[in-house]
DNA sequence: GCTCCTGAGTTTGAAAAGCAAACCGACTAG
DNA sequence: CTAGTCGGTTTGCTTTTCAAACTCAGGAGC
């Protein structure tokens, strides 16, 4: 996503969140991932609760599977049919959505207060914390 | 960038997800953000840093404007010279960088290492923590 | 005044990505 | 033999992105 070959004049920073924009910023990357978060490892079901076409989808479950984000199972041989995983890489990107959830609630209007995701028996509103890896102190 | 007419068929999740990145989905809506994090806040320094075509460029920070995230400013009136500037809400989507930042770092490969902020006398490397804001306990 | 220069954009025309709907292959159920 | 399901690919069109050129408002040197 972000240009291989900068840009006449320009010299992008080089960036780790230009690199993980470069696959996560895609349209649609993101939701696919939430959308396993939910639970749904079909493609008919992402494709589905996504919103997005089946041939882009279809594009982004490939390249995010060459990416090691998710992975491909096979859950049935006959017919062939396979859905998809998180690995452990794309369980890491919980962090990212629990920001941008938290951000969304915080700015944008009228969104539907509903919590995500289940925790022991009731539901979580995330609290995203950011702190120095180094002292332990919390950043502003 | 989320589909406002959902596709035939499709039965999009009203999700907070989907909301955020409906705006900062876009291509180099978020390296704006970054840029401005980094004290960059004129047209072409933003233009270069990032890499963005101009004319997305322009049309980016004046949806980021209109949403609240960043506000123009007048520095010279005589050439009239604005430049962008950071609101409340902008600020805040320093968890969702860190969360991308801490992610780029853990598993895309070759990445430089350099850390991104400077904290007290050396340098943040972020570390992003997801909390159950009932009952406080941090969350996998 | 006249000629460059800077900064913040807009315009232009072509290339790339996204889109919806139709189609395909491999099956299963009736 | 027909209809339906699932996981895609193909097709034809629209929208977005892109790079380069251009505009507008002034500033600097002469």
């Amino acid at each position: 996503m972000a240009p291989l070959t900068p840009a006449a004049g320009t010299t992008p920073r080089p960036c780790t969140i230009a690199h993980a924009l470069d696959l996560l910023g895609e349209r649609w990357a993101l939701l696919v991932v939430r959308e396993l978060f939910w639970g749904n490892h079909r493609f008919a079901d992402i494709a589905r609760h996504t919103g997005a076409p089946r041939d882009v989808l279809s594009a982004r479950l490939r390249r995010l599977v060459d990416a090691g984000v998710i992975e491909k199972r096979r859950y049935s041989d006959r017919p062939p049919r396979d859905a998809y995983h998180l690995t452990q890489a794309g369980r890491d990107l919980a962090p990212v959505l629990a920001a941008l959830t938290q951000w969304s609630r915080q700015h944008l209007p009228t969104d539907e207060r509903r919590p995500n995701v289940a925790h022991h028996d009731h539901e979580i509103d995330p609290v995203v914390e950011v702190r120095c890896r180094t002292c332990g102190e919390r950043v502003a």
